[in-house]
RNA sequence: GGCGGAGUAGCUCAGCUGGUUAGAGCAGCGGAAUCAUAAUCCGCGUGCCGGGGGUUCGAGUCCCUCCUCCGCUACCA
């Protein structure tokens, strides 16, 4: 079992392409897995409890439930249409996630890590946060100046967070990759060490949340709430839970990686249960050098970036583009430029004129044989560093890996000249060279399947395979059967614009 | 202010514990080939390795210092 989680998203707004870029990633990771032989378990879901949300409700004039639920299908859709291949899709108004966490309010509570205390400050409802005086601009939250932040007095239950501090810091000890890159992981552990403050995990008078146990006058904070769903959608407090937890990966952006990797662990352990094995910030995007901004109008809709040339070379294109550890540039000069030389003039005309040679020196039939020729050596050799890449989730790497049997295959075309072998009636030869290239085909495509699901599987029955590429497994790849195989030329996977 | 990351060819970057003439991909220039989406292959790079100083037989790679960018975070007042 391998559990792949994603940040659940803010039920505020449309997805984007920075919600794309880290589900497109995640599920890179998922297929890589399954191409392993895990069974994979796979959860996005949505956020949508907290004032902000009740406020866009009764600004639209909708109930909260039918406004998150909007959101959810629009979610929904999305992942569909960029392939994301979740097993799970979790609603924090969910009754499975209610009920899990109570289950785990009240055991964290068992273990007396909760108190009640008074807080009295100015809250930033953007934020969902309390902010400190000096943290204001002119009396407003720099990050929110559109809105009045209050002054709010409440009793509130308090999680003793600094109780956790040493244990926390002999996690990050005991698993230094517990946070990843290790950049992130040293900032936390400062954060760490300098010491922590309690936080107040509940509010008053918040009608949109779930009603903390035994004193419904209160609401669970939005951020303690959240980070539950991993919990949540494992069945928990079921035992069966266990076969789920604990997570493998909890995929999120670095913003978030405070809460994933300081509170969410604390909580855990305050719980007693086993904490994640890794979580994973991945890095942000710029768009033409510019952070996102909407007033700012540095926006890019997802629609738009599908648009230009599908959800399989978008896909195909983040992952490339930006490091999965580390930040990177979204602009179409870019997107163009990889799709013509990587994926049209690339991968595209090599699955094109391989299967086109075939046609036409051998009727479209691989030929059977089982001569191994010097691509096949490529081959393995890109296989062992894209899997290298893969497992430490270094997903552009692996995808630059599996891109040099691409260029491999088409110098061993130039080397060979399989037309030159046709003429001169070789036909060991050209066999050999024929069904090598078709097993480099393959090995690409098998390779290439978690970045382009739906582009690799036409090029994958172009071959004439029976199954779908999506269910090869790691021995397919190393050893790729391809004799007999009929092929057909395809039209150009990849066309180019005129 | 503190901590951390980064600054290498036009662009994106690789260069592990210091050691032959600093590399890759893309773009650009020249040539070859014709199976292919005029798609491919081969050849071509004198770069202040951010600036300065130092250690060393030898530094992009270590030390000091300064500059710039990014992330996290703090306080005086």
């Amino acid at each position: 079992m391998f559990y792949i989680t994603t940040a659940i998203d803010y039920s505020n707004g449309e997805p984007h392409l920075g919600h794309a870029y880290e589900k497109i990633g995640a599920d890179c990771i998922a297929r890589y897995r399954r191409l392993r032989g895990d069974n994979v378990q796979f959860v996005i879901g949505m956020d949508e409890h907290g004032q902000k949300v009740k406020q866009a409700a009764d600004t639209a004039g909708v109930e909260p439930q039918e406004w998150v639920d909007r959101i959810a299908d629009s979610f929904r859709v999305t992942w569909r249409e960029l392939q994301i291949s979740n097993t799970d899709f979790i609603q924090t108004t969910e009754e499975r996630h209610t009920r899990a966490t109570l289950a785990l309010i009240k055991r964290i509570a068992a273990g007396d890590h909760f108190y009640e205390g008074k807080y009295a400050g100015y809250y930033c409802v953007g934020c969902e946060a309390f902010k400190q005086e000096k943290d204001l601009v002119d009396g407003r939250c720099p990050d929110h100046p559109t809105r009045d932040v209050q002054w709010v007095e409440e009793s509130n239950y308090f999680f003793r967070w600094s109780a956790f501090q040493t244990q926390l810091l002999d996690l990050y000890k005991a698993q230094p990759g517990f946070l990843r890159p290790a950049a992130k992981m040293n900032e936390i552990r400062n954060l760490v060490d300098s010491g922590l403050q309690d936080i107040s995990v509940s509010r008053a008078r918040l009608p949109w949340g779930i009603p903390w146990p035994d004193n419904t006058e209160h609401s669970v904070y939005v951020w303690f709430e959240a980070v539950i769903n991993y919990l949540s959608a494992t069945g928990y407090p079921d035992p069966e839970y266990k076969n789920m937890w604990p997570a493998d990966v909890h995929v999120i952006g670095p913003d978030i990686a405070r809460f994933h990797a300081a509170l969410w662990p604390a909580m855990l352990i305050a719980a007693d249960i086993p904490v994640p094995k890794m979580v994973w910030a991945h890095g942000w995007m710029t768009l033409s050098g510019a952070r996102f901004s909407k007033s700012a109008g540095v926006t890019l809709t997802l629609p738009e970036a599908v648009q230009r040339h599908g959800a399989d070379a978008l896909r195909y294109f983040l992952l490339r583009e930006v490091p999965w550890d580390a930040n990177g540039n979204f602009s179409f000069e870019r997107f163009d430029g990889r799709y013509i030389a990587e994926l049209a003039d690339g991968y595209g005309n090599l699955a094109s004129r391989v299967f086109a040679m075939v046609t036409k020196y051998r009727d479209g039939k691989v030929p059977d044989t089982g001569d191994t020729v010097s691509l096949d050596t490529a081959g393995e050799e890109v296989i062992e560093q894209y899997s290298k890449a893969m497992d430490a989730h270094l997903l552009h790497v692996a995808g630059s890996a599996a891109w040099r049997l691409v260029s491999a295959a088409n110098a061993f075309v130039e080397e060979t000249t399989p037309w030159t072998l046709y003429k001169e009636g070789n036909k060991a030869k050209l066999d050999a060279v024929l069904a090598g290239l078709t097993r480099a085909v393959a090995r690409i495509t098998i390779m290439a399947a978690p970045y382009m699901p739906g582009k690799t599987e036409e090029v994958w029955r172009a071959m004439g395979m029976q199954s779908s590429v999506h269910d090869s497994r790691w021995d397919d790849l190393l050893r790729p059967e391809v004799r007999g195989l009929e092929v057909v030329k395809p039209s150009p996977l990849f066309p180019k614009p005129a």
